[in-house]
DNA sequence: ACAATAACTAAGCATTTGCTTTGATATTAT
DNA sequence: ATAATATCAAAGCAAATGCTTAGTTATTGT
């Protein structure tokens, strides 16, 4: 019959999520993307389709890989304690070489605002919605306070959480400490 | 002699301002600002230089305009209130019908990365220090606080605030309304 | 009135974009 | 071995980008 592709398609989507994650949408042409990749054009888009297709592989793949520390969050016992932990986690998480990359999902609405790309608009509110959620869940393990309070600190901290993906693309290791220790001095 | 232009400059860098604002440095074309400026590309070039002329000019409008709320916080004598006003104030001064459309010069930063456009990361740093020193200024004022309690508080803020300029364009005023509360309920 | 000159319109330039086509190359079942 | 066919590399396409270049039009001092 016929041959074999000689790329593994996630392994390639690997190297296209990275390069989304460092440059944004527009700014990765395919050309960028043929020589991350490591394969031609043609593959790409036998593979994927389109630029755009290559970019939602990459999606699912970055919410796989985030989806690690929100889990750890989720099995943890630690109450507000694990909260804190998760906001450090994901600073470690978008790190590379010792400078952040921010979420690729905050990054993405970030660049092609809420109406240009519906399905990814979508997929944040979904996180920033169960994040909120989870909080929640994890507030209420160690504290002793009324519906109402948790609700606003748990909005409060997903906002927060929100911020703290886009400013820590900026701002230094010790700011960012700084940030968080504070958020959670009184919670 | 020679004709005049036909044109305010002042006045089609307003509109340049807006573009840019509304749609980020890339995702704004020399066909659009031609459009919106009302005038062509060769008074653009002639007045402007460059597209990054364009926007260098559109950055300094936008200073001038945000220096208002500063301003306005510098002078108060509300210590800390007056602090959670400029946060309040931020949101209304980057809302176009009902949408926020963040702060231009985290934006732009957000956008091509610190090291593209090294002179707007300057005047971003610039701002971002500043802003954390009238911070420290009013925060010293309403609060008998040591001076590393002061320092800390005042560089949470500056991060909080720099987070709030990019959430806003997402979250609903509820939320955000929600955050700010939050962030100044232990101040 | 008229020459001088700046501002205008609009066409055009090279480059880059996302995507496609072409034609060769390699691998498979028979 | 060979026919079939999926993969590859590389050239090519139309559209959009930032910017420039004619060539026309209007306003000015004399």
């Amino acid at each position: 019959m016929a041959r074999k592709k000689e790329y593994n398609e996630s392994e390639v989507i690997e190297s296209a999520m990275s390069l989304f994650w460092r440059n944004g949408y527009t700014n990765t042409s395919t050309r960028m993307l043929e020589k991350e990749m490591g394969i031609n054009q043609f593959s790409i888009y036998a593979s994927f389709g389109s630029k755009h297709g290559v970019f939602l592989e990459s999606i699912k793949l970055y919410k796989s890989k985030i989806k690690e520390i929100t889990n750890a969050l989720n099995e943890s016992e630690n109450g507000v304690e694990a909260i804190k932990k998760y906001f450090y986690d994901f600073i470690k998480f978008s790190s590379n070489n010792n400078k952040c990359k921010g979420c690729l999902l905050t990054n993405t609405v970030n660049e092609l605002g809420l109406e240009q790309d519906k399905l990814i608009t979508k997929e944040v509110f979904n996180f920033t919605n169960s994040l909120k959620e989870l909080f929640y869940q994890k507030l209420k393990e160690s504290q002793i306070k009324d519906e109402k309070t948790l609700e606003s600190q748990a909005a409060y901290l997903m906002v927060s959480m929100a911020g703290l993906s886009v400013v820590s693309k900026v701002f230094s290791k010790e700011l960012l400490n700084n940030y968080i220790e504070n958020i959670f001095k009184n919670m």
